[in-house]
DNA sequence: AAGCTTCACGTACATTCGTACTTGAAGGAC
DNA sequence: GTCCTTCAAGTACGAATGTACGTGAAGCTT
């Protein structure tokens, strides 16, 4: 539908941060980066300026502080990027990723119960 | 081990079809595109060679010809780009894009049945 | 042998990206 | 009311990216 510009991948850190902290302050984004994630507080205000530009957040001033809100929801960026990822990387096929994440990363057995449990579940809804 | 730039996304559809269809000319490559996918002959031929100065291809001279050849192993590519995907979409956690894939996109039932096989061989392994 | 076709190789060029720094206003500390 | 801190907003700037075009040599066609 809205046809945006697709997120580079420092925005895309940043966009994951405003899903997970909601709206936020620059320096509230920048106090979420992840332990470890080196980035300067105007590295930061310049993803949310793109952000924004990008059509992927909204900012408001709250007195003299601006606070971004993600537009996009999380659940419809992820599928454009997973399937522009499976396009180029799998020619559009989706299993071999699965197979990957499956197979070639550590997925422990609780996990494993958990996906286990959610294709008991998509069998059934299939049927 | 080798420490190389990512690939852009560009490169990254050449990069798939050099291990589709082993060493190739640049028209052996582009003719490979996906039927839908337009590039210009010359662009591939940049792709090319960009992944031989990135360190993800070699070439030889044929004659006149070149030939490419992937000189890094799909699977790791694949593991690197999609460790990097993790780290900035879902904050490092695998499991959401595990969800993602077999919730939110058509999964058959044919796939879900080999997803199945996998994780009961998965399972076995641990135990 | 003259002309088309196909390459390699070099070059191009606007846009986006990563990563900031600068300036000037507003608030708070003392 | 002076100084320090914190912002917003503008600007910067080289590297990477997507997407080709130009040139000149080699080979193929007739």
């Amino acid at each position: 539908m809205v046809d945006r510009p697709s997120l580079s991948k420092g925005e895309m850190e940043v966009a994951r941060l405003l899903w997970e902290i909601g709206p936020a302050t620059v320096r509230q984004t920048f106090e979420a980066l992840p332990k470890g994630r080196r980035m300067d507080f105007s590295t930061v205000q310049t993803y949310l300026r793109r952000l924004e530009k990008k059509g992927y957040a909204a900012s408001t001033l709250d007195g003299r502080i601006r606070v971004y809100a993600a537009r996009a929801k999380a659940r419809t960026v992820i599928r454009e990027t997973v399937d522009d990822l499976v396009q180029r990387l799998f020619g559009g096929e989706t299993f071999p990723l699965l197979r990957h994440l499956v197979e070639d990363r550590g997925i422990d057995s609780e996990e494993l119960a958990e996906l286990r449990k959610l294709i008991v579940r998509l069998e059934k809804e299939q049927s």
